[in-house]
DNA sequence: CTGAAAGCGCTTACAG
DNA sequence: CTGAAAGCGCTTACAG
């Protein structure tokens, strides 16, 4: 379909030798300026192109990343403001390094040896796992094998992995709800198989001692569970002022459980949420809630990923902090 | 790093021909069951992965396929609801094709080079293009090098295309309008360079002569846009009881103005937007808008595309129809 | 500075 | 049914 020109047909139109193509081709130092000059341009008067698969193939390497996405059977994954962000930075990071990125779809069922074929039979040179489950059993076998990949949101002995501290965001969001005089105040957890959920939640604990109370329900990460948890804190104390939960989609279960209800936010309930991707700034009231920085969790994990590729560094770390976003669903306790 | 098997190793152990191994383990019938065995059993236990590149390299495809997406100056190219949407159809579909999609950023300026390029050293088979301008420059040019593309909401003489027909959906939206009373209205167009701003706005001219007065102002897709193009409806004639946008986000746009000058929506101002990806049922009140198939769209880019390649079909178009979808942002005309 | 040759890891007619 | 050989399109020591 396409005509195909190869390096053959250029080296006999110059009247010089493949390696001599392909010398000039690639800048090569040790070659006359003009021989250089002639080749290239007889190469691209005749519209040649470097047949990309054979020149990886001498190399050994794909220069391309798998981004692992996990397919869930209720939604499709990109449908969660979360698998998007996180694209963008893996994107970026990986264009900058002359790596493209592949989408690979994470079904829920073996996958181990898919994944491990995927590098093993130079797919891709590494693996990026966007949200997996805390103790993924995986993960100790592609260790194993030496597979290089790095974990966003996760965390697990001996793999490089990037990170959200949900400490600092949390903590200036809960020094805001005790300004604002909040005294009895309720926690809505994300799902403790992830490593956010849990992280979030003992940052919850160990920052509201001195609340007269701080309930937690459980949930995962989703609008019905924010909307069934509210249910469920009202019941057990009707008196609370004010909600923080570990996502925002959480967060606008809790808001159209007050719409139902006619329980005004953030005149009655003060709401905090956690993420601020697409969601919290479009929602009304604008959301208060605590930025995870997700794309920026993306381009990291490239980087990591391209460290132990291309340097074979091992085992690192990177911790990006949360921060406490101000918006308009918090206000002065009213009892 | 990763120890590396090859097929002659695995020859050797098997004690056969590295042409054996071949068959055996594409499962080519012209070969003992035996032996088949044999060799599948020893590459298993030596762990060998065929390389892939080498693979390819024989079959001259790369059975990867390239989703273009445009990177604007002002925001990363997955932060709107409309890419992650279409990347779940793409993925989907190849998926099941044994394709692997690749994303590719598509700079602002010079780039025809670049995609011509991406085909042509086999690095994909073939290109998708998801929102661009109605009449790109690099279209003619690509079509001119027979390379396989289609474009995903846009149309170009020769070359493959799905879209959604926004007829039905605007119908069933006009016409839910005219049964609740309502006979001033205004519509605020998307950017006239994009088919789909061209198509919504013809389709909202065609069907409005009836009523009363139907103002149109044109802006882009954006949620400030929706803001201030409200403003100007306003100032031209306030008596307007229902707005229709040409996306959601301009609906969110209106929303947010209302909100500010105390407009009820739908009290006093009945409201329908376009697209429903992520915002438009978590919005309150939720909005009543119109279906733009989107993840359909990818699926079909790529089976269209895959013909292409696979069937050398050409010049083949696809349509999709939009649907109204009814929530809460519309109710009787009050005046 | 340039060319002939071997090699990257696979596949596939061609013989047998 | 199986093997030896040529080939896919490139790169890179090795000579000169």
């Amino acid at each position: 379909m396409n005509k195909k020109i190869t390096r053959a047909q250029v080296a006999e139109a110059a009247g010089v030798s493949e390696s001599t193509v392909s010398r000039a081709l690639n800048n090569s130092p040790k070659i006359s300026a003009s021989v250089r000059k002639k080749v290239q341009e007889m190469a691209s008067r005749m519209g040649y192109f470097p047949n990309r698969q054979a020149v990886l193939l001498t190399s050994d390497k794909t220069f391309r990343l798998g981004l692992v996405v996990r397919a869930f059977h209720n939604f499709s994954p990109f449908t969660r403001a979360y698998f998007p962000r996180l694209l963008d930075g893996v994107i970026q990071e990986a264009e900058k390094h002359g790596y493209s990125v592949t989408i690979i779809m994470d079904k829920i069922n073996d996958t181990y040896k898919d994944l491990n074929l995927m590098v093993r039979s130079r797919e891709v040179d590494g693996l990026i796992f966007s949200v997996t489950a805390f103790e993924d059993p995986r993960f100790p076998k592609l260790l194993e094998n030496n597979i290089p990949l790095v974990l966003v949101n996760n965390s697990f002995e001996g793999i490089n992995c990037v990170n959200c501290n949900p400490y600092p965001g949390m903590l200036d969001a809960i020094k805001h709800l005790k300004s604002l005089g909040h005294r009895k105040i309720g926690y809505i957890a994300g799902d403790q198989h992830y490593w956010d959920g849990q992280t979030r939640l003992s940052a919850f604990n160990e920052m509201t001692n001195d609340f007269d109370s701080a309930m937690v329900v459980t949930g995962n990460f989703s609008k019905t569970s924010g909307y069934s948890a509210t249910e469920k804190l009202f019941r057990e104390d009707e008196d609370i002022t004010a909600i923080m939960t570990a996502s925002d989609r959480q967060a606008m279960g809790v808001l159209s459980y007050c719409n139902e209800r006619g329980i005004d936010v953030p005149g009655e309930l003060s709401l905090i949420g956690f993420d601020n991707l697409g969601p919290a700034r479009d929602m009304t009231p604008g959301l208060t809630t605590i930025q995870n920085p997700v794309t920026l969790l993306g381009s990291d994990a490239v980087s990591l990923l391209l460290e132990r590729i291309e340097k074979k560094e091992k085992w690192k770390w990177i911790e990006r902090q949360s921060q406490f976003i101000m918006r308009h669903s918090t206000a002065k306790a009213y009892k």
